[in-house]
DNA sequence: CGCGACTACAACCCTGCGTTGTGCACCTAG
DNA sequence: CTAGGTGCACAACGCAGGGTTGTAGTCGCG
């Protein structure tokens, strides 16, 4: 479908002639002709009645007009999120089905007009860049240092992580489970990437408590790994507890609080101090920061 | 924008690498990287950064990538809209601003997943003629006389009218106004044109209760003719309780319910018998079949 | 019945898109 | 370090398709 020929149909609606819309689009009153009758024959409909007094639409016509409006919509909002300048607040979190990714959502609902892009860099190092550079607006990471000083900060949310095993685990049946007690079993995580911040922040977990946390083998995503956590005695994985898990009913999967204490996962967000833009300003308002709280871990670097 | 290079960037995300991508669209290689690149060139932003195996997003592609695929589905919804067979169930309302266009916003608003065509047509004999044809699925009219025996039809709203009048006019004040009270006074209603089912409501209105219902006069639409009103001390309008109005504050235009008797507007819908639409189904379960009220005065015709 | 308003059809031209052919950069294996 | 494979870009060419000018046909109205 040619979007000049459905601007041209929208045009001819709005003027009522062809004519008109052609001096409107400055062409001529025969393009504006065959745009429509490509449209037409395109749709295999006629979309106008023509009548010696301009065109009226029928009711193929009708029913297309606000579908046009809303595919130039579209493409208008396609453009603007490649725009430099008054675009909507581009933001980066670690994942689409991670808790920041959730609590952009949240702040989407209690303002449905913001406009957002979400995107996924490499890791916070590529994000600090991104938004240094202005690539991007915000993003939603662990700081494993102090952020560039012309850059402000804030701690989100710290996300409580959680066992997910399969019905046969040794641990299946425990309400909650003590880091501790984990040290003898296999964890398995096949998405960590050497170099991420949310690597380092796993390596720091099985360090402190004396976790086998295996990284080996491909990454084939979220489904095929709770494949093999469903049909295994011995393996389980983390999770955070906003981590968005579907699995069918047959595997019966278990998510289970890690307690005494509870690990969590210290989401920031980090913006340039500079940046203007409303929506970074009602997102900021929306977020409270949080400080650590009782009973909770987190590594060194997150204090 | 050219759709086409649009769809080509997606299939190029998502094969990961031009060849392939160019394999799936059957042309070559060479063909989707010169789309790509107009893409680019038209957006000025590069979306694709190319590495010896493959191509991977750019910050400004992956926020580019969304609005694509949203423009793509809304190409497909704008095309199924006047496709014969599988279509949005498409509606004929005697206006958008009034009652049905309300009912059904609030049918919408139950079934989110519901998908609305909603059209206007001349009057209740074209809505007749549509519907029989399969043009249209349904259409809320006010039916004059029995719809044709293939069509099925129910009273779904008995709409109260209320007068518009200004703050200069006589009954400006009133909490109710009575119908035989208004005998004397001017109704202004320029949007009525001849031979059509609303026309012939208020020509029977006006017969019944002596009321003086001028159609004079070019329709400019609402908003002129609230600026009429509110400037006048003798003109009133109708509308319906549910007609969507808005006018300035200094206009300060008064809505006064019309009592003993109250005249309704019998809004129905019909649709044909052998509609197995679904949501044709589903509207209908969503509108309840009225009788009219005690106290109301509806024409003859609509009994 | 002729005129004005409006759109469709025809012929021509040129832009632009897709193809083939080729070059260049990068990665990897030996 | 080099040779080979992989993957994208550039160049040249040919054709389809969209825009323009010119003209015909239809409808409504005085």
């Amino acid at each position: 479908m040619d979007l000049d020929a459905v601007r041209t149909f929208v045009a001819v609606v709005d003027a009522g002639r062809f004519q008109e819309a052609a001096a409107h689009l400055t062409i001529t009153q025969q393009a504006v002709s065959k745009r429509v009758a490509g449209l037409e024959k395109e749709l295999a409909v006629r979309l106008f009645d023509r009548t010696a007094r301009g065109a009226r639409l029928t009711i193929d016509g009708q029913a297309f007009l606000p579908h046009a409006r809303e595919l130039l919509r579209a493409e208008e909002r396609a453009a603007a999120s490649v725009r430099p300048g008054s675009r909507a607040l581009r933001v980066d979190v670690i994942g689409r089905r991670l808790a920041p990714a959730e609590l952009l959502r949240a702040f989407h609902r209690a303002h449905p007009d913001a406009e957002l892009d979400v995107v996924t860099l490499f890791d916070a190092d590529a994000a600090i860049a991104a938004v240094r550079s202005g690539a991007i607006d915000a993003s939603f990471r662990a700081l494993t240092r102090q952020p560039p000083a012309d850059l402000e900060a804030t701690r989100v949310y710290d996300e409580p992580l959680q066992l997910v095993t399969g019905p046969a685990h040794e641990l299946a049946a425990a309400r909650t489970v003590r880091p501790g007690l984990l040290a003898g079993h296999r964890i398995w995580m096949p998405g960590l990437v050497a170099g991420t911040e949310w690597a380092a922040y796993y390596d720091d977990l099985a360090a402190e408590f004396g976790l086998t946390i295996e990284a080996t083998g491909p990454d084939f995503g979220t489904e095929p790994l709770l494949d093999t956590i469903a049909d295994s005695a011995t393996l389980a994985t983390f999770v955070g507890e906003l981590t968005r898990l579907v699995w069918p009913a047959h595997q019966d999967l278990r998510r289970i609080p890690v307690r005494d204490p509870t690990p969590v996962y210290p989401h920031s967000l980090f913006w340039r101090g500079d940046n203007p833009h409303p929506t970074l300003t009602a997102l900021r308002a929306h977020l409270r920061s949080q400080r650590a709280g009782e009973g909770t871990w987190a590594p060194r670097w997150a204090s």
